[in-house]
DNA sequence: CATTCAATGTACGCTATCGGACAGTTCGCA
DNA sequence: TGCGAACTGTCCGATAGCGTACATTGAATG
């Protein structure tokens, strides 16, 4: 059990939900929760990355947040909703647990200490899709790649992350050959190391300069808030 | 009291919180809520309009979300937070309500009915930046600016709005040119008036259309989940 | 009523990014 | 082992929006 929030679960509510919790397999571009349609599970990655879309009409997307181990796909019926006008699809293949959305509902219901714990998770997710707007409305393409980047990176302990650029350019709502680009240039400078359909990145630090304000704000927050980082 | 969560808070606990409530004017460019300080007060607008930005370190600004007599300033309160990284400053006149943060908190943890609407309004509030994130990645300045008259329309009743390009273009992100320009645009199509200072919205259907699928999601899952129009 | 300053209109060259196309490369599968 | 599909590199002209500067207009104030 390797999701954060399933760990800082108290004991006592982690019981009440065990029966429920099923291991579940996330391979890449699994939809783990379709836009508009009531939550019937939660699902806790364990590994891999979530990607949350907006879809325009004219079938335009573009990514609003990601999470992995450190979040949950239910960020709204923490909030009491029953639905999202995002889709939740895996962008990097992993592994976790999923619980009912009544169970999970239940047990918030009564107890205060994971109420509290899931909402502080939803409030960084809530600074995060405030970066992301941030980001699109004042970096360049280079910052905001970064940016990803290193969120990415944050959720994946330095693995190696599965991605083509296209995916890339469709999260960050850019042309593919925009991103090409801008990883060779990340390439050239020795900060990642780019192989087909794959990237690692090689040095944070001077990713986060590049990144500059896009990236940290909220990461720093997560930290304080949940006491653990990402 | 024309604060819609003030007016819709179960008698009992608006009862309860009564005695806290201080009725506040909320000039244009008060600060509600500064960077990064403890919360003290909730404001609950009545009237104006209060803008949520984001402040990059070499003080570029860019507006995530806005609120008036559909919202109030604690969002990240009611997610068990205790400061916010934006800033929250009346960008419309306006007057309200404020109560003491703690006050706020101590109902809402007792009453249910309370923390249920405070957080479906957060909800919605998340939509909302959710939107932000992606008028500002995959949508033009023209489109952006119908959109934001728009969501200030909506909270206004119609009313002018005091408003000047300059400060239009703090919210988008965007040269101050470029917003006079688009606003001569909407003028000569008598889709606003504008003065010196102020506009106002002609035609809302013609806007919408313009704004395409930026404006109108949120919107309409407000509705849906508070029962009430913005 | 004159003055001053904020707000607006406009112009110009510049840059990032787009949209789209095409060729080369690698991978997995037949 | 060869083929086809997916991925990546590269290039082109087009364009939205930038940065900056300056002129004009209107409102408020002394």
């Amino acid at each position: 059990m390797r999701n954060r929030l399933l760990r800082a679960l108290p004991a006592a509510d982690f019981d009440r939900l065990a029966g429920g919790i099923e291991a579940v397999e996330l391979p890449v571009r699994t939809v783990i929760q379709p836009v508009d349609t009531p939550f019937e599970f939660v699902t806790f990655p364990g590994s891999g990355i979530a990607s949350i879309v907006a879809v325009t009409s004219d079938d335009r997307r573009l990514e609003v947040g990601l999470y992995g181990r450190d979040g949950m796909s239910g960020q709204l019926l923490m909030l009491g909703g029953d639905r999202s006008p995002h889709e939740h699809f895996m962008q990097v293949a992993g592994a976790g647990h999923r619980v009912r959305a009544r169970e999970l509902e239940a047990v918030v219901e009564e107890s205060r200490a994971a109420r509290l714990l899931l909402l502080r998770y939803v409030l960084s997710f809530t600074l995060q899709v405030a970066g992301t707007a941030l980001s699109n409305g004042a970096y360049t393409v280079e910052e905001r790649l970064a940016r990803w980047l290193l969120m990415s990176d944050d959720r994946l302990d330095g693995e190696e992350m599965a991605l083509t650029h296209e995916f890339l350019a469709l999260m960050l709502g850019v042309r593919r050959s925009s991103v090409t680009v801008a990883l060779q240039v990340f390439e050239g400078a020795k900060l990642i190391r780019a192989r087909r359909g794959h990237v690692r990145l090689l040095d944070r630090a001077k990713l986060a300069e590049i990144a500059g304000d896009s990236y940290g704000g909220p990461e720093a927050e997560h930290q304080r808030l949940l006491g653990t980082p990402i």
